[in-house]
Order: structure tokens, then C-alpha cells, then sequence
DNA sequence: CACTTGACCTGTCCGC
DNA sequence: TGCGGACAGGTCAAGT
């Protein structure tokens, strides 16, 4: 589940890793045609022979950019993984063996790598190098997508057009901004209202437990219901909580690992409620509960997050 | 327009 | 042990 720190530190870890290499081919497994339309043709026309230049991102989208004024976009959604393996290296020699419990939290030394040999079951993009070097584009579930588009046209995406401020770059996110977001979503939860890449970009189920819990606001809470004050120290806690995430390496909870395999140790060192149902929060020692808020598990303190009181005696009380 | 739900996929886990 | 179903969650399309 690559969220903005996740997917930002893919980047940071690919920005060392392939500028300056120039691509001999591209092979997209054959039942993972959707991973990868069009490919075939984009390949040979476009992709062979071109040299990467950097890697940037916007929201959890990751773009390479190509010396030939094209660029490849790539969105890893849930299960995605991008990983390189130089020229020389074997893969799996340092996969962990840590228990699956440890590996759940992200346990274990940053570098012990996740995975085994690849390509695997999961590969569904090969990109190989002229130095023998390859990137690995694995998706269990095959929800992510790789396209190749002229850099000129990358604001006419439809993601692009649609997708909000950046929280940690730019001067995009600020109060008002955020304040007049929020308020024409009034009737949805503040979960979902965040979770709304258009509102801010980058925020998914992890990162928006964790900011509601710092700021104790209970993830049912009509959006439009969240105090000012509360409203306030949320838009702080949004890019606070995202940029420790980056200064941890992500998350790893199942699936995310780093462009070299590596896990994030975000959650288990600073996380306090995302998937600890049942376990006493770190807060007050209340039971942490999972709910389903905007179609999501979403996790929370009942203690710490109360939901707001209700406006009116005679009125019915939400359905839980 | 605001808001919700289902679809896209596959692997895993849980209960029978 | 096997088997069916629920679940995981980012985004878009289609629904109310």
C-alpha cells in the first residue's frame, strides 16, 4: 500500500540508482498486458535506446523521465513494488528470515531485502539495462499501471488534472486552502474527506489513521462537524506525519518494500493505531478499535477520538 | 455538484 | 484437509 512517503522513497532510492543508464529492452509478462498498455509498439519506438534522466514525483505517482522528452509514469497502488538489481547482483541473497510477525511491522535491518529471486510470480515488467542491470515492476494484484507519455502532456493526465497540493512541496497546501477543501465536504466523514486525493495529495489509509489519532478527531467525524482548532492542527499534522514517514523509509506492513527491497520502519516505530486493534493505545491505554469509515478498515482509540455531540437531543443518533 | 458503492485483481486468512 | 467467502485498499466509473 504505497502512500506518498512510500512512493517518495522509491524515488529517492531509483534518483541514485538510474540516471545515466540507457534502457536495452522492456518485456511485460504476457498475462500482464494491462500492467503496461500498448506496450509493444511504445517499446520499440520510444523506450529501446533512451537514457533515463531523473525521477520525480507527483501525489503517489512516480515519473521517469527519458532523454528523449518522453517519460514513463507509473502507479504502484496497492501491491506494486519497483526494485533494481544491478548487473553483477544475486537476488534473495540477503532475504530475511525474520518471523512473519516481525516482517508485518517492518522489523529487521532497512536493507534485508523482501523479496527472492527475481523475476517472480509477481513480475509483470522487466526493464533491462545495456550494463546487464535491471528494474523489476512486481504487482500482485495487478492494479498498477505503467504508461509511457510525452513529458508535454503530462498535465493533461486525468490523474494530474484532478490530484490536489502536494503537503510537503510548494506552497500549495496552505490553511485557507485546506480550510475551504474541507468545508465543501462538510458531509462526508474526515476521513474520507482526506483520503480524497484532491483535497491533498498523497494521504491513504495509513498515513490517515495516524493523522486523525494525532489529532485526536475521531475518523466518523462529519468533515464539516471538526472544530477550527482541530481542523487547524490537522492540516499541520498532515505533512508532519508524512515527512517522518519519509525520514523512516515508509511503511512496510505487507507488501511495500524500497527500490532495493528494503522495508519501511515508520509503522513500527512511530505508529499508534493503524491495524492495532485490539492492542492499548499508546496514548492512554485504552483498546484501539477497527471500524469501516469511507469503505476502509480504519483504526482508532474510542478514548482519544471521540465523535463530536450530536447537534440535536430529538434527533436520531447516527447509525453506527 | 457532493457523496457512495462497486469494479478492478490476487493472495491470505478464517470458519466450517 | 479443502472450500467458500471476506478482506486487503488506490482510483475510477457509475450509481443515488
Amino acid at each position: 500500500m504505497p502512500e506518498l512517503p512510500e512512493v517518495e522513497t522509491i524515488r529517492m532510492g531509483l534518483g541514485q540508482l538510474l540516471p545515466g543508464r540507457t534502457i536495452k529492452s522492456v518485456d511485460v509478462d504476457a498475462n500482464s498486458a494491462k500492467s503496461f498498455p500498448n506496450a509493444s509498439a511504445l517499446v520499440r519506438k520510444y523506450l529501446v535506446g533512451a537514457k533515463i534522466i531523473d525521477i520525480e514525483r507527483r501525489a503517489k505517482v512516480l515519473i521517469i523521465g527519458l532523454d528523449n522528452d518522453y517519460c514513463l509514469i507509473i502507479h504502484l497502488k496497492m501491491t506494486g513494488q519497483l526494485v533494481f538489481v544491478g548487473a553483477s547482483a544475486k537476488t534473495g541473497a540477503n532475504k530475511s528470515t525474520d518471523s512473519a510477525e516481525t516482517d508485518r511491522w517492518g522489523g529487521g535491518h532497512p536493507t534485508d531485502s523482501l523479496i527472492g529471486a527475481l523475476p517472480d510470480r509477481s513480475t509483470r515488467v522487466t526493464v533491462t539495462f545495456t550494463d546487464g542491470s535491471h528494474l523489476y515492476f512486481n504487482d500482485q494484484r495487478k492494479f498498477g499501471w505503467i504508461r509511457l507519455i510525452p513529458k508535454a502532456e503530462l498535465p493533461d493526465i486525468d490523474f494530474f488534472r484532478r490530484v490536489g497540493p502536494e503537503p510537503l512541496i510548494g506552497t500549495d497546501f496552505t490553511w485557507p486552502y485546506f480550510r475551504a477543501a474541507i468545508g465543501r465536504r462538510r458531509n462526508t466523514s474526515i476521513k474520507a474527506a482526506i483520503l480524497d486525493q484532491s483535497v491533498v495529495a498523497g494521504v491513504g489509509n495509513i498515513y490517515a489513521d495516524e493523522s486523525l489519532f494525532a489529532t485526536r478527531i475521531h475518523p466518523a467525524t462529519k468533515a464539516g462537524q471538526v472544530s477550527p482548532a482541530k481542523l487547524k492542527r490537522l492540516w499541520q499534522a498532515i505533512p508532519e506525519v508524512l515527512a517522518l514517514a519519509i525520514a523512516n523509509g515508509g511503511s512496510t506492513y505487507k507488501n511495500y518494500i524500497d527500490a532495493q527491497g528494503g522495508r519501511g520502519q515508520y509503522l513500527m516505530k512511530y505508529g499508534k493505531v493503524f491495524r492495532r486493534e485490539g492492542q492499548a493505545c499508546p496514548e492512554c491505554g485504552g483498546v484501539i478499535e477497527k471500524i469501516r469509515v469511507a469503505g476502509r478498515g480504519t483504526h482508532f482509540c474510542p478514548a482519544c477520538q471521540k465523535l463530536p455531540p450530536a447537534k440535536s437531543v430529538s434527533k436520531p443518533k447516527p447509525k453506527q
